[in-house]
DNA sequence: GTCTATACTTCGATAGAC
DNA sequence: GTCTATCGAAGTATAGAC
């Protein structure tokens, strides 16, 4: 019986998100990811075949998780606004959880998805799938107004995605009295999203439910 | 009288900013951006004493711009529902002049504002400030509701930046049929966004105003 | 599977002539 | 102000022993 590595992918894969994550694919060295995960860099090598390969399989792993998680909320029977509040708290908990994932899904996005084949584009798409189809249902039921379903998912996902990512920046900013300090509450942002998120879809003439937490 | 240099730091500083939203501040090369401009690079290190200086002096003029372009809509005498479209509809604008600038954005914020130093920080809060006087200006003439003027500062300014610099991405997924390739209207996301922050902005009970173009 | 040592390349920055 | 040539540092990737 073989024994277990002593570093396994899964754990390369972990450092290599936070280093792509804190220097972009650019600026992020292998030595470091190598360093941070406790090989070197010829163990990184023989895992994964380059710097390339090491990156896609880290987006296919976040995006393959964030798809199939929002997906299990469309397929829950709970009513469609009560989805939306959901979901909202979904991206901020994914957040939480791979907490270096959204700098990179940033930086993607700057660079055109220059970075990305077809399979890692195939996993990325799931994730607005997923979230159309809750708003789709919502209004095939007459819950909500008729809006684009993906223009309803970059008005909820680019808020949370880039809030949280700025969070250095506003602290910063805040050290420095550029601005106000007192706004690093994150739960506090993400039931302002969640609002608005209700306001938005909600019908014309209708102020929408409250809070459904 | 001296005859005015054929190239211009100022073209200089727009070759870099294409460069700079191409490949980030790790993978620009600094011969790129002198070819780009058709300068040598012992002449852009003449302009600017390194990677970094051009860096910051770009970001600045860039923030200068929109803060002020913003402050001058909250200076204005138009009614708070009003300010409040122009300026989604000026991010837009300032997005298609500036078409590179949004991912260095979207780079800068990934990565904590590590190249932002304390001048370029105080610019770049200029613009959250001004326009956070709009939506104090509304809430305190009963036209808003109360909510955080930051919090809606990034309600309204991701979606833009996000869904525009996703453009390519979008475009790819289209061509690949991966996602409905008939979303890649701008004009029709802006008016989304401005729908959704007279919402978001309503007061309770209210529908909010329809839109004012 | 694991490691050390290193080959090969690229890049930021500068020297120094004009 | 403008240019050519180049230095030295740092990076990705691999060779080859164990």
């Amino acid at each position: 019986m073989p024994r277990r590595p002593r570093v396994t992918p899964e754990q390369i894969l972990d450092a290599a998100t936070r280093e792509f994550a804190e220097r972009g694919f650019a600026g992020a060295r292998v030595d470091r990811i190598a360093r941070r995960a406790g090989v070197n860099k010829a163990m990184l090598y023989y895992h994964f075949r380059s710097k390339q390969t090491l990156y896609r399989r880290l987006l296919r792993r976040a995006f393959s998780q964030a798809g199939a998680r929002i997906q299990r909320i469309a397929d829950s029977d709970a009513p469609p606004f009560e989805q939306l509040d959901r979901v909202v708290a979904l991206f901020a908990d994914l957040i939480g959880e791979q907490r270096f994932f959204p700098a990179i899904m940033l930086r993607e996005v700057a660079e055109g998805g220059a970075h990305l084949d077809v399979e890692t584009l195939g996993l990325l798409a799931a994730v607005p799938g997923a979230f159309g189809r809750i708003v789709a249902r919502g209004i095939a039921a007459g819950e909500f107004r008729d809006v684009n379903p993906l223009f309803a998912y970059f008005s909820m996902m680019s808020p949370i995605v880039f809030f949280l990512c700025a969070a250095p920046i506003r602290r910063e900013l805040g050290a420095r009295r550029l601005a106000s300090p007192d706004i690093r509450n994150v739960a506090a942002f993400v039931s302002h999203v969640q609002a608005n998120m209700r306001r938005v879809l909600a019908p014309d003439g209708a102020a929408g439910p409250r809070s459904t937490t």
